[in-house]
RNA sequence: GUCCCCAUCGUCUAGCUUGGCCUAGGACACCGCCCUUUCACGGCGGCGACCGGGGUUCAAAUCCCCGUGGGGACGCCA
Protein backbone atom coordinates (compact mmCIF):
# COMPACT_ATOMS: atom_id res chain seq x y z
CA UNK A 1 0.00 0.00 0.00
CA UNK A 2 2.15 3.03 -1.04
CA UNK A 3 -0.02 6.48 -0.90
CA UNK A 4 1.32 9.43 -1.55
CA UNK A 5 0.68 12.13 1.56
CA UNK A 6 -0.25 15.23 -0.96
CA UNK A 7 -3.88 15.44 0.30
CA UNK A 8 -6.77 14.03 2.94
CA UNK A 9 -6.88 10.61 2.65
CA UNK A 10 -10.14 9.72 0.46
CA UNK A 11 -12.29 6.84 0.45
CA UNK A 12 -10.97 5.92 -3.29
CA UNK A 13 -7.63 5.57 -1.76
CA UNK A 14 -8.96 3.66 1.33
CA UNK A 15 -10.53 1.09 -0.74
CA UNK A 16 -7.65 0.59 -2.06
CA UNK A 17 -5.99 0.58 1.24
CA UNK A 18 -8.38 -1.68 2.55
CA UNK A 19 -8.62 -4.40 -0.42
CA UNK A 20 -4.56 -4.61 0.05
CA UNK A 21 -5.26 -5.42 3.84
CA UNK A 22 -8.15 -7.80 3.32
CA UNK A 23 -5.78 -9.44 1.06
CA UNK A 24 -2.79 -9.47 3.08
CA UNK A 25 -4.90 -10.75 5.90
CA UNK A 26 -6.62 -13.60 4.01
CA UNK A 27 -3.14 -14.90 2.40
CA UNK A 28 -1.34 -14.41 5.77
CA UNK A 29 0.89 -12.25 4.09
CA UNK A 30 2.08 -9.03 4.93
CA UNK A 31 0.63 -5.35 4.74
CA UNK A 32 3.04 -3.12 3.75
CA UNK A 33 2.65 0.63 4.46
CA UNK A 34 5.49 3.13 2.42
CA UNK A 35 5.01 6.84 1.30
CA UNK A 36 5.36 8.18 -1.97
CA UNK A 37 6.51 11.25 -1.38
CA UNK A 38 9.41 11.94 -4.46
CA UNK A 39 6.90 15.26 -5.26
CA UNK A 40 8.60 17.55 -3.19
CA UNK A 41 6.42 20.18 -3.94
CA UNK A 42 2.83 18.24 -3.23
CA UNK A 43 4.12 16.23 -0.49
CA UNK A 44 2.98 17.41 3.45
CA UNK A 45 4.24 15.81 6.69
CA UNK A 46 0.96 16.88 8.13
CA UNK A 47 -0.42 15.02 5.28
CA UNK A 48 1.13 11.82 6.70
CA UNK A 49 0.74 12.16 10.25
CA UNK A 50 -3.75 12.50 8.57
CA UNK A 51 -3.27 9.20 6.95
CA UNK A 52 -1.48 7.11 9.95
CA UNK A 53 -4.29 8.40 12.07
CA UNK A 54 -7.19 7.50 9.49
CA UNK A 55 -5.54 4.39 8.72
CA UNK A 56 -5.35 3.31 12.40
CA UNK A 57 -8.96 4.53 12.92
CA UNK A 58 -10.21 2.12 10.24
CA UNK A 59 -8.34 -1.01 11.87
CA UNK A 60 -6.27 -1.33 9.15
CA UNK A 61 -2.95 -1.79 11.10
CA UNK A 62 0.25 -2.57 8.70
CA UNK A 63 2.45 -5.57 9.55
CA UNK A 64 5.52 -3.44 7.99
CA UNK A 65 7.23 -0.14 7.16
CA UNK A 66 6.18 3.12 8.81
CA UNK A 67 6.41 4.05 12.73
CA UNK A 68 6.68 -0.07 12.47
CA UNK A 69 10.28 -0.81 10.72
CA UNK A 70 10.59 -4.41 8.94
CA UNK A 71 13.75 -5.64 7.01
CA UNK A 72 13.40 -3.93 3.77
CA UNK A 73 12.90 0.07 5.14
CA UNK A 74 13.54 3.06 5.12
CA UNK A 75 9.70 2.87 3.86
CA UNK A 76 9.94 6.36 2.84
CA UNK A 77 11.08 6.85 -0.79
CA UNK A 78 12.47 9.72 -0.12
CA UNK A 79 14.81 8.19 2.16
CA UNK A 80 15.79 6.10 -0.45
CA UNK A 81 16.97 7.96 -3.86
CA UNK A 82 20.54 6.38 -2.71
CA UNK A 83 18.95 3.22 -3.85
CA UNK A 84 16.96 4.53 -7.06
CA UNK A 85 20.78 6.22 -8.56
CA UNK A 86 22.57 2.60 -7.66
CA UNK A 87 19.76 0.72 -10.32
CA UNK A 88 20.05 3.78 -12.45
CA UNK A 89 23.30 3.86 -12.53
CA UNK A 90 23.31 -0.15 -13.53
CA UNK A 91 20.74 0.21 -16.42
CA UNK A 92 23.04 2.80 -17.78
CA UNK A 93 26.06 1.14 -17.99
CA UNK A 94 23.49 -1.75 -19.24
CA UNK A 95 22.60 0.89 -22.12
CA UNK A 96 19.27 0.98 -20.69
CA UNK A 97 18.99 4.44 -20.19
CA UNK A 98 20.72 7.78 -21.23
CA UNK A 99 21.11 11.42 -20.65
CA UNK A 100 18.66 13.92 -21.34
CA UNK A 101 19.24 17.61 -21.89
CA UNK A 102 15.99 18.50 -23.45
CA UNK A 103 14.75 21.91 -22.01
CA UNK A 104 11.34 22.10 -20.30
CA UNK A 105 10.73 24.72 -23.11
CA UNK A 106 11.79 22.51 -25.85
CA UNK A 107 9.68 19.57 -24.53
CA UNK A 108 6.58 21.71 -24.62
CA UNK A 109 7.04 22.97 -27.45
CA UNK A 110 7.47 18.88 -28.79
CA UNK A 111 4.27 18.01 -27.09
CA UNK A 112 2.30 21.21 -28.57
CA UNK A 113 3.24 20.64 -31.99
CA UNK A 114 2.43 16.62 -31.88
CA UNK A 115 -0.82 17.54 -30.27
CA UNK A 116 -1.88 20.02 -33.08
CA UNK A 117 -1.02 17.26 -35.56
CA UNK A 118 -3.39 14.99 -33.70
CA UNK A 119 -0.49 12.38 -32.65
CA UNK A 120 0.05 11.08 -29.37
CA UNK A 121 2.74 12.83 -27.13
CA UNK A 122 5.92 11.10 -26.91
CA UNK A 123 9.14 12.10 -26.25
CA UNK A 124 11.05 12.91 -29.64
CA UNK A 125 14.34 11.55 -28.05
CA UNK A 126 16.51 14.29 -29.42
CA UNK A 127 19.05 13.37 -27.06
CA UNK A 128 18.94 9.44 -27.32
CA UNK A 129 22.04 9.67 -29.09
CA UNK A 130 23.97 12.38 -28.10
CA UNK A 131 28.05 11.01 -27.79
CA UNK A 132 29.44 10.34 -24.77
CA UNK A 133 31.83 12.90 -25.23
CA UNK A 134 28.84 15.98 -25.25
CA UNK A 135 27.50 14.16 -22.35
CA UNK A 136 30.54 14.65 -20.25
CA UNK A 137 31.08 18.27 -21.43
CA UNK A 138 27.84 19.31 -21.06
CA UNK A 139 27.85 18.13 -17.91
CA UNK A 140 30.97 19.62 -16.82
CA UNK A 141 29.57 22.89 -18.17
CA UNK A 142 27.20 23.00 -15.37
CA UNK A 143 24.40 21.30 -17.64
CA UNK A 144 21.59 19.63 -14.76
CA UNK A 145 19.84 16.60 -17.20
CA UNK A 146 17.54 13.96 -16.41
CA UNK A 147 18.06 9.91 -17.21
CA UNK A 148 15.68 8.60 -19.07
CA UNK A 149 14.94 5.00 -20.32
CA UNK A 150 15.98 3.84 -23.82
CA UNK A 151 12.32 1.85 -24.33
CA UNK A 152 12.93 -0.83 -27.02
CA UNK A 153 10.84 -1.98 -29.61
CA UNK A 154 8.01 -4.54 -29.44
CA UNK A 155 5.09 -4.75 -27.26
CA UNK A 156 5.01 -5.81 -23.36
CA UNK A 157 2.03 -7.38 -21.73
CA UNK A 158 1.26 -8.70 -18.23
CA UNK A 159 -1.58 -10.62 -16.76
CA UNK A 160 -3.99 -8.16 -14.30
CA UNK A 161 -5.55 -10.63 -11.49
CA UNK A 162 -8.73 -7.98 -12.41
CA UNK A 163 -8.52 -7.10 -15.76
CA UNK A 164 -7.24 -10.42 -17.12
CA UNK A 165 -4.05 -10.21 -19.61
CA UNK A 166 -3.35 -6.48 -21.17
CA UNK A 167 -0.91 -5.59 -24.07
CA UNK A 168 0.22 -2.49 -25.30
CA UNK A 169 2.76 -1.43 -28.38
CA UNK A 170 5.67 -0.33 -27.21
CA UNK A 171 5.78 2.21 -29.94
CA UNK A 172 3.39 4.31 -28.10
CA UNK A 173 5.30 4.62 -25.26
CA UNK A 174 8.45 7.55 -25.13
CA UNK A 175 11.39 7.41 -23.01
CA UNK A 176 10.03 8.66 -19.98
CA UNK A 177 12.18 9.86 -17.33
CA UNK A 178 14.06 7.65 -14.75
CA UNK A 179 15.56 10.52 -12.96
CA UNK A 180 14.88 14.40 -12.60
CA UNK A 181 17.36 16.71 -13.21
CA UNK A 182 17.57 17.29 -9.07
CA UNK A 183 18.27 13.88 -9.77
CA UNK A 184 15.27 12.45 -7.46
CA UNK A 185 13.20 9.85 -8.55
CA UNK A 186 9.92 9.62 -10.75
CA UNK A 187 7.18 7.83 -9.53
CA UNK A 188 7.45 4.75 -12.08
CA UNK A 189 10.98 4.05 -11.25
CA UNK A 190 11.05 4.58 -7.64
CA UNK A 191 8.18 2.33 -7.38
CA UNK A 192 9.61 -0.69 -9.20
CA UNK A 193 12.77 -0.33 -7.57
CA UNK A 194 10.98 -0.20 -4.29
CA UNK A 195 8.41 -3.55 -4.63
CA UNK A 196 11.67 -5.23 -6.05
CA UNK A 197 13.69 -4.58 -3.15
CA UNK A 198 10.79 -5.11 -0.71
CA UNK A 199 9.89 -7.97 -1.92
CA UNK A 200 6.20 -6.93 -2.83
CA UNK A 201 4.56 -10.20 -4.18
CA UNK A 202 1.27 -8.64 -4.56
CA UNK A 203 0.58 -5.05 -6.09
CA UNK A 204 -3.19 -3.35 -5.62
CA UNK A 205 -3.57 -0.35 -6.83
CA UNK A 206 -6.20 2.24 -8.44
CA UNK A 207 -7.22 1.65 -12.60
CA UNK A 208 -5.07 4.91 -12.92
CA UNK A 209 -1.91 2.66 -12.85
CA UNK A 210 -2.95 0.42 -15.29
CA UNK A 211 -0.87 2.50 -17.83
CA UNK A 212 1.96 2.72 -15.66
CA UNK A 213 1.99 -0.83 -15.36
CA UNK A 214 3.20 -1.44 -19.29
CA UNK A 215 6.24 0.93 -18.01
CA UNK A 216 7.01 -0.75 -14.99
CA UNK A 217 6.93 -4.38 -16.53
CA UNK A 218 9.70 -3.15 -19.42
CA UNK A 219 11.75 -2.26 -16.20
CA UNK A 220 11.36 -4.95 -14.38
CA UNK A 221 12.44 -6.51 -17.37
CA UNK A 222 15.54 -4.40 -17.47
CA UNK A 223 16.41 -4.27 -14.21
CA UNK A 224 15.86 -8.67 -14.01
CA UNK A 225 13.81 -8.34 -11.39
CA UNK A 226 10.93 -11.13 -10.70
CA UNK A 227 7.73 -9.54 -11.77
CA UNK A 228 5.04 -9.40 -9.11
CA UNK A 229 1.53 -9.90 -9.72
CA UNK A 230 -0.80 -7.25 -10.28
CA UNK A 231 -4.16 -6.49 -9.71
CA UNK A 232 -5.96 -2.92 -10.20
CA UNK A 233 -9.19 -1.57 -8.94
CA UNK A 234 -11.80 -0.03 -10.73
CA UNK A 235 -12.46 3.59 -9.95
CA UNK A 236 -14.89 5.28 -7.18
CA UNK A 237 -17.58 7.32 -8.89
CA UNK A 238 -19.79 9.88 -7.62
CA UNK A 239 -23.57 9.61 -7.96
CA UNK A 240 -23.54 11.70 -11.52
CA UNK A 241 -20.84 9.07 -12.44
CA UNK A 242 -17.85 11.22 -13.14
CA UNK A 243 -14.92 10.67 -10.73
CA UNK A 244 -15.52 10.86 -6.76
CA UNK A 245 -14.17 14.58 -5.61
CA UNK A 246 -14.73 16.79 -2.90
CA UNK A 247 -17.70 18.65 -4.72
CA UNK A 248 -19.44 15.17 -4.46
CA UNK A 249 -20.06 15.87 -0.85
CA UNK A 250 -18.17 14.09 1.85
CA UNK A 251 -15.19 12.26 0.58
CA UNK A 252 -12.46 12.03 3.22
CA UNK A 253 -12.68 9.37 5.81
CA UNK A 254 -11.90 12.29 7.95
CA UNK A 255 -15.14 13.82 6.91
CA UNK A 256 -17.23 10.71 7.92
CA UNK A 257 -15.48 10.05 11.15
CA UNK A 258 -16.85 13.51 12.35
CA UNK A 259 -20.49 12.52 11.20
CA UNK A 260 -20.24 9.76 13.90
CA UNK A 261 -19.67 7.28 11.35
CA UNK A 262 -18.26 3.73 12.37
CA UNK A 263 -14.99 2.35 11.14
CA UNK A 264 -16.82 -1.09 11.38
CA UNK A 265 -19.52 0.30 9.02
CA UNK A 266 -17.24 2.82 6.53
CA UNK A 267 -14.98 -0.72 5.82
CA UNK A 268 -17.72 -3.03 5.11
CA UNK A 269 -19.42 -0.64 3.01
CA UNK A 270 -16.06 0.12 0.60
CA UNK A 271 -15.47 -3.96 0.65
CA UNK A 272 -18.50 -4.10 -0.98
CA UNK A 273 -18.19 -1.90 -3.72
CA UNK A 274 -16.24 -4.04 -6.47
CA UNK A 275 -16.74 -6.77 -4.37
CA UNK A 276 -19.55 -9.61 -3.32
CA UNK A 277 -19.53 -11.63 -0.60
CA UNK A 278 -20.95 -15.25 -0.75
CA UNK A 279 -24.65 -14.78 -1.59
CA UNK A 280 -25.97 -16.45 2.11
CA UNK A 281 -23.78 -14.68 3.90
CA UNK A 282 -25.35 -10.90 3.45
CA UNK A 283 -24.06 -7.99 3.23
CA UNK A 284 -24.03 -6.97 6.54
CA UNK A 285 -20.58 -8.37 7.76
CA UNK A 286 -18.10 -8.54 10.49
CA UNK A 287 -14.05 -7.79 9.58
CA UNK A 288 -13.45 -11.46 10.49
CA UNK A 289 -16.40 -12.71 7.51
CA UNK A 290 -15.36 -10.21 5.48
CA UNK A 291 -11.59 -11.28 5.46
CA UNK A 292 -12.55 -14.93 5.44
CA UNK A 293 -14.74 -14.78 2.31
CA UNK A 294 -12.44 -12.17 0.22
CA UNK A 295 -11.47 -13.31 -2.77
CA UNK A 296 -9.48 -10.69 -5.33
CA UNK A 297 -10.14 -13.21 -8.50
CA UNK A 298 -13.81 -11.63 -7.97
CA UNK A 299 -13.13 -8.38 -8.03
CA UNK A 300 -15.40 -6.31 -10.50
CA UNK A 301 -13.76 -4.59 -13.56
CA UNK A 302 -16.51 -1.89 -14.06
CA UNK A 303 -16.47 0.85 -12.12
CA UNK A 304 -18.78 1.45 -8.94
CA UNK A 305 -20.77 4.73 -7.67
CA UNK A 306 -20.49 5.40 -4.42
CA UNK A 307 -23.89 5.55 -2.56
CA UNK A 308 -24.55 7.59 0.38
CA UNK A 309 -27.64 5.76 0.88
CA UNK A 310 -26.43 2.06 1.07
CA UNK A 311 -23.22 3.39 3.06
CA UNK A 312 -26.00 4.58 5.87
CA UNK A 313 -27.55 1.26 5.59
CA UNK A 314 -24.41 -0.80 6.51
CA UNK A 315 -23.49 2.14 9.28
CA UNK A 316 -26.97 1.47 11.02
CA UNK A 317 -26.42 -1.73 11.01
CA UNK A 318 -23.73 -2.27 12.45
CA UNK A 319 -24.80 0.52 14.51
CA UNK A 320 -27.62 -1.76 15.94
CA UNK A 321 -25.24 -4.20 16.53
CA UNK A 322 -23.32 -2.50 18.79
CA UNK A 323 -24.88 -3.35 22.03
CA UNK A 324 -26.52 -0.02 24.82
CA UNK A 325 -23.40 -0.21 26.61
CA UNK A 326 -20.85 0.59 24.02
CA UNK A 327 -23.33 2.64 22.31
CA UNK A 328 -24.16 4.75 24.86
CA UNK A 329 -20.57 5.73 24.95
CA UNK A 330 -19.90 6.33 21.09
CA UNK A 331 -23.02 8.51 21.48
CA UNK A 332 -21.48 10.39 24.17
CA UNK A 333 -18.07 11.16 22.81
CA UNK A 334 -19.62 11.95 19.58
CA UNK A 335 -21.58 14.59 21.31
CA UNK A 336 -19.00 15.81 23.02
CA UNK A 337 -16.67 15.87 19.98
CA UNK A 338 -19.77 18.21 18.08
CA UNK A 339 -19.14 20.18 20.87
CA UNK A 340 -22.89 19.79 21.67
CA UNK A 341 -21.79 18.15 25.37
CA UNK A 342 -19.07 19.58 27.34
CA UNK A 343 -16.20 17.58 27.95
CA UNK A 344 -16.26 17.24 31.49
CA UNK A 345 -18.11 15.24 34.31
CA UNK A 346 -21.26 16.89 36.56
CA UNK A 347 -24.09 16.25 37.45
CA UNK A 348 -25.98 17.98 34.41
CA UNK A 349 -23.76 15.46 32.29
CA UNK A 350 -24.90 11.96 34.51
CA UNK A 351 -27.86 12.89 34.30
CA UNK A 352 -28.01 13.35 30.60
CA UNK A 353 -26.19 10.18 30.21
CA UNK A 354 -28.46 8.53 32.05
CA UNK A 355 -31.46 9.66 29.70
CA UNK A 356 -29.45 8.53 27.05
CA UNK A 357 -28.93 4.94 28.50
CA UNK A 358 -32.86 4.69 29.52
CA UNK A 359 -33.25 5.75 25.84
CA UNK A 360 -31.31 3.56 23.88
CA UNK A 361 -32.82 0.68 26.49
CA UNK A 362 -36.15 1.59 24.74
CA UNK A 363 -35.01 1.94 21.57
CA UNK A 364 -33.01 -0.77 21.24
CA UNK A 365 -33.99 -2.08 17.86
CA UNK A 366 -35.25 0.81 16.31
CA UNK A 367 -32.01 2.41 15.67
CA UNK A 368 -31.36 4.53 13.08
CA UNK A 369 -28.33 5.68 11.97
CA UNK A 370 -26.06 7.64 14.32
CA UNK A 371 -26.92 11.10 13.70
CA UNK A 372 -30.59 10.03 13.46
CA UNK A 373 -30.22 8.24 16.86
CA UNK A 374 -28.77 11.88 18.15
CA UNK A 375 -31.57 13.42 17.12
CA UNK A 376 -33.87 11.13 18.98
CA UNK A 377 -31.62 11.65 21.77
CA UNK A 378 -31.86 15.14 21.81
CA UNK A 379 -35.94 15.62 20.85
CA UNK A 380 -37.31 13.01 22.64
CA UNK A 381 -40.27 13.56 25.52
CA UNK A 382 -40.97 10.96 27.82
CA UNK A 383 -44.42 12.83 28.27
CA UNK A 384 -45.70 13.02 24.66
CA UNK A 385 -43.29 9.60 23.81
CA UNK A 386 -43.08 11.11 20.44
CA UNK A 387 -40.54 13.50 19.12
CA UNK A 388 -40.54 17.79 19.10
CA UNK A 389 -41.23 18.52 15.21
CA UNK A 390 -39.19 21.46 15.72
CA UNK A 391 -36.15 19.94 16.73
CA UNK A 392 -36.80 17.31 14.04
CA UNK A 393 -36.50 20.09 11.19
CA UNK A 394 -33.69 21.98 12.29
CA UNK A 395 -31.95 18.22 12.57
CA UNK A 396 -33.27 16.87 9.00
CA UNK A 397 -29.27 17.33 7.88
CA UNK A 398 -28.09 16.62 11.07
CA UNK A 399 -24.12 16.66 11.43
CA UNK A 400 -22.50 17.89 15.14
CA UNK A 401 -22.92 21.58 13.37
CA UNK A 402 -26.53 21.67 13.52
CA UNK A 403 -26.43 19.61 17.18
CA UNK A 404 -24.64 22.87 18.48
CA UNK A 405 -27.00 25.25 17.22
CA UNK A 406 -29.75 23.83 19.03
CA UNK A 407 -28.14 23.41 23.09
C1' G B 1 -6.47 13.11 -30.98
C1' U B 2 -3.73 8.19 -29.93
C1' C B 3 -3.52 4.03 -26.75
C1' C B 4 -5.43 0.88 -22.58
C1' C B 5 -9.82 -0.57 -20.07
C1' C B 6 -15.07 -1.00 -18.91
C1' A B 7 -20.64 -1.70 -20.10
C1' U B 8 -26.89 -6.53 -16.16
C1' C B 9 -32.68 -2.99 -12.26
C1' G B 10 -31.89 4.38 -10.10
C1' U B 11 -27.32 2.28 -7.09
C1' C B 12 -23.97 -2.06 -5.45
C1' U B 13 -24.00 -6.56 -7.78
C1' A B 14 -24.97 -12.56 -8.95
C1' G B 15 -24.83 -15.03 -13.50
C1' C B 16 -20.25 -14.52 -18.23
C1' U B 17 -14.16 -18.40 -17.63
C1' U B 18 -16.79 -24.16 -18.95
C1' G B 19 -23.50 -21.03 -24.13
C1' G B 20 -29.14 -24.24 -22.40
C1' C B 21 -30.68 -24.82 -14.98
C1' C B 22 -32.15 -16.97 -16.53
C1' U B 23 -40.03 -16.16 -18.02
C1' A B 24 -32.11 -12.85 -15.24
C1' G B 25 -31.25 -13.88 -8.52
C1' G B 26 -29.94 -10.80 -4.09
C1' A B 27 -29.04 -6.09 -1.44
C1' C B 28 -29.80 -0.53 -0.92
C1' A B 29 -33.31 3.12 -2.31
C1' C B 30 -38.47 3.83 -3.63
C1' C B 31 -43.94 2.43 -3.30
C1' G B 32 -47.92 -0.42 -0.82
C1' C B 33 -49.87 -3.52 3.11
C1' C B 34 -49.26 -5.70 8.08
C1' C B 35 -47.28 -4.98 13.09
C1' U B 36 -47.07 -0.69 16.29
C1' U B 37 -50.44 4.63 21.26
C1' U B 38 -46.32 8.33 17.07
C1' C B 39 -41.62 7.62 14.64
C1' A B 40 -38.42 3.80 13.91
C1' C B 41 -37.42 -1.46 13.78
C1' G B 42 -39.50 -5.94 11.77
C1' G B 43 -42.64 -9.01 8.30
C1' C B 44 -45.01 -9.49 3.50
C1' G B 45 -45.59 -7.75 -1.38
C1' G B 46 -44.62 -4.37 -5.62
C1' C B 47 -41.79 -1.35 -9.16
C1' G B 48 -37.33 -2.16 -11.72
C1' A B 49 -31.98 -4.24 -15.98
C1' C B 50 -28.91 -7.92 -19.90
C1' C B 51 -26.39 -0.10 -24.12
C1' G B 52 -27.46 -0.56 -29.83
C1' G B 53 -26.56 -3.35 -34.33
C1' G B 54 -24.68 -7.40 -36.77
C1' G B 55 -22.85 -12.30 -36.61
C1' U B 56 -21.56 -17.75 -34.66
C1' U B 57 -25.03 -21.59 -32.79
C1' C B 58 -30.46 -26.03 -32.50
C1' A B 59 -29.73 -22.38 -28.38
C1' A B 60 -26.33 -16.03 -26.28
C1' A B 61 -26.76 -11.80 -20.59
C1' U B 62 -22.90 -15.41 -21.57
C1' C B 63 -18.56 -16.28 -27.62
C1' C B 64 -16.89 -12.80 -32.08
C1' C B 65 -17.10 -7.98 -34.86
C1' C B 66 -18.76 -2.91 -35.38
C1' G B 67 -21.01 1.28 -33.19
C1' U B 68 -22.27 4.22 -28.94
C1' G B 69 -21.48 5.69 -23.98
C1' G B 70 -18.12 6.00 -19.73
C1' G B 71 -13.31 5.81 -17.25
C1' G B 72 -7.98 5.99 -17.38
C1' A B 73 -3.15 7.06 -19.55
C1' C B 74 -0.25 10.01 -22.77
C1' G B 75 4.16 15.17 -17.14
C1' C B 76 11.25 16.54 -14.61
C1' C B 77 2.48 14.22 -10.71
C1' A B 78 1.54 10.01 -8.20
Amino acid sequence: MPPSPTGKLHVGNVRTALFNWLFARKTGGSFILRIEDTDADRSRAEYEQALIDDLRWLGLEWDEGLEKGGDFGPYRQTDRFGLYRDHARKLMEEGHAYYCFCSQERLDADRQEQQEKGLPYKYAGHCRDLSSGEVESRIAAGEKPTLRLKVREGEISFRDLVFGQVTVSLAEIGDFILLRSDSSSQYNFACVVDDALMRITHVIRGEGHLTNTFRQVLLYEYLGFPLPDFAHLSTILGPDGSKLSKRHGATSIGEFREKGYLPEGLVNYLSLLGWTPPEESGEVLAIEEIIRSFDLGHVNKSPATFDIAKLNFINRSHLKNLGDGLLAEKVYSFLVSGGVLPDREGPEIMEWVGQAADLLEKYADTLADFPGLVRDLLSFDPDKGMADPEVLEILSEPDAAACNKIV
